[in-house]
RNA sequence: GGAGAGUUGUCCGAGUGGUUUAAGGAGCACGCUUGGAAAGCGUGUAUGCUAGUAAUGGUAUCGAGAGUUCGAAUCUCUCACUCUCCGCCA
């Protein structure tokens, strides 16, 4: 949510940028501001009234201690006849307050001024590219096949059990996955992150914290008894870590890192794109979280992206770093970098990987501030990134580094996984 | 799941309708005192919105929400959470 006073006083500004992000209900500035004016206009008068009938309540409690019963009595009634007035204010300011939040709710977040023009994800800036793209041998497979021919990945038993996008991971399948999340984790470690684990079912105040409520309602699952949501990432319950929260100066930056399952319902998604591991909804994710100050943040971003890197090139996977374009870009976000990895297989790139600051975004709906060194309170600045998600890791890993004889591992997995090959 | 007791500021804790402007204590900050420190003394010490250049003021917040009342931390209702006992249980 961006902050009033800001929409406020940049108003052109802001104008500029929703459109850099693609966003067409450019009235909604407008009638924010309009909104907040009479708003602030009813608040006004409503606190006047409030503040004469606190001076005659007193009043009326001095008078009945003197004994002055008639004159309680007269004051009585001219704060009761005054009293209805006050409650309409108070709802018409309710109301205001209603309807001017529902609106800033809707405006997306400002783009970074390094931020391309673009609506498509053609359009997004390449902007780093490194690893060599290997050339496989005659009848090398793709790695929904690979699963099946070694029996490490069970798709089938998945949607016996449960359903599509709920795969089994048998043996060295399994065991990879283990590996997989210790490594990142380890490396996560010697970065200098607090390890967490998260509970995986959220309430409703940290779903509207992060901002998957109200909008993306429709792709978490829920759990009607208890009123719960299934996590769609670990940013959600660690970003809620700091909901409400005043962080001290030398609090900052804080910097966890979570594994979690993630549950993404993807309504509406089907077909040859999703196979295999490309698309699932459940699977494994860790996740780097930072807050930061906001002078630091974007610095704070860049040693993100770096972590991410490393991640990649220690895997010796190809990948590519890509800078969003404003129309591709999620609607927190201020800045976003994806990372790509090359599927030699399928032919094609996978991201692996999404590094975002959201600048005050979140912090303004999360009332997560932090006290600075002129003891003001100021929100912070909250950003987070895939370090990494599991699957198409594990597609990359296996249609690359699979040979007639087996998939054979890198060198940095071979000791987290106590193998070598999968054959 | 059942029964009971709770939830007050940074912390402890008093407070069952009106000088509560939330007592008192601790902590923390600053000042005085001191050779220096401790003790002592003094002052200050929440958050949001709002008015104002500011100083400062208004308003709301005693787990959350609603209600009763001229007036609610205090009374009523709903909900959440914590603790104790019982039940169940990895």
């Amino acid at each position: 949510m961006l902050q009033l006073q800001f929409i406020r006083e940049n108003k052109e500004a802001v104008l500029q940028g929703l459109q850099k992000k693609n966003f067409k209900e450019l009235n909604l500035v407008d009638e924010i501001i309009a909104l907040d004016e009479q708003k602030r206009k009813t608040q006004t008068e409503a606190e006047r009234n409030k503040s004469e009938l606190n001076v005659m309540a007193k009043e009326i409690g001095n008078l009945m201690k003197r004994g002055l019963q008639e004159e309680a009595e007269a004051m009585k009634q001219k704060s009761g006849a005054s009293r209805d007035a006050q409650k309409a204010m108070e709802d018409k300011l309710e109301e205001l307050e209603k309807s001017l939040y529902e609106n800033l709710v809707k405006l997306p977040n400002m783009p970074h001024a390094s931020v391309p023009f673009g609506k498509t994800p053609e359009e997004n800036e390449n902007i780093y590219q490194e690893g060599e793209i290997p050339a496989l041998f005659e009848g090398a497979l793709p790695h929904w096949e690979i699963t099946s021919k070694y029996d490490i990945i069970d798709f089938e038993m998945g949607n016996k059990v449960t359903g599509a996008g709920f795969p089994f991971y048998k043996g060295k399948g399994a065991r990879l996955q283990r590996a997989l999340i210790n490594f990142f984790l380890d490396e996560a470690l010697k970065a200098g992150y607090n390890e967490v684990q998260p509970p995986i079912v959220i309430n409703k105040e940290s779903g509207f914290g992060t901002g998957q409520l109200p909008d993306k309602e429709g792709q978490m699952y829920y759990v009607g008894i208890d009123d719960l949501y299934l996590i769609p990432t670990a940013e959600v319950p660690i970003t809620n870590m700091y909901r409400d929260v005043i962080l001290k100066e030398e609090q900052m930056p804080t910097k966890n890192v979570g594994y979690t399952p993630c549950f993404r319902r993807e309504a509406g998604s089907y077909g040859a794109h999703v196979r295999g591991l490309n698309r699932l909804h459940q699977f494994d994710k860790v996740e780097i979280v930072q807050i930061a100050k906001p002078e630091d943040s974007y610095a704070t971003l860049d040693t993100m992206v770096e972590h991410v890197k490393g991640l990649l090139q220690k895997l010796g996977l190809p990948f590519r770093i890509l800078r969003l374009c404003g129309g591709d870009m999620s609607f927190n976000s201020a800045l976003t970098f994806d990372f790509e990895v090359y599927s030699a297989a399928q032919q094609k790139w996978l991201e692996v990987s999404s590094v975002s600051n959201f600048e005050a975004f979140q912090t303004n709906r999360l009332k997560c501030r932090y006290k600075n060194a002129e003891g003001k309170n100021v929100l912070a600045h909250s950003l987070n990134g895939s370090a990494l998600a599991l699957p198409r890791i594990v597609a990359a890993l296996l249609e690359n580094y699979q040979t007639p004889e087996g998939v054979i591992l890198p060198k940095v997995l071979q000791s987290y996984c106590g193998f070598e090959l999968i054959n």
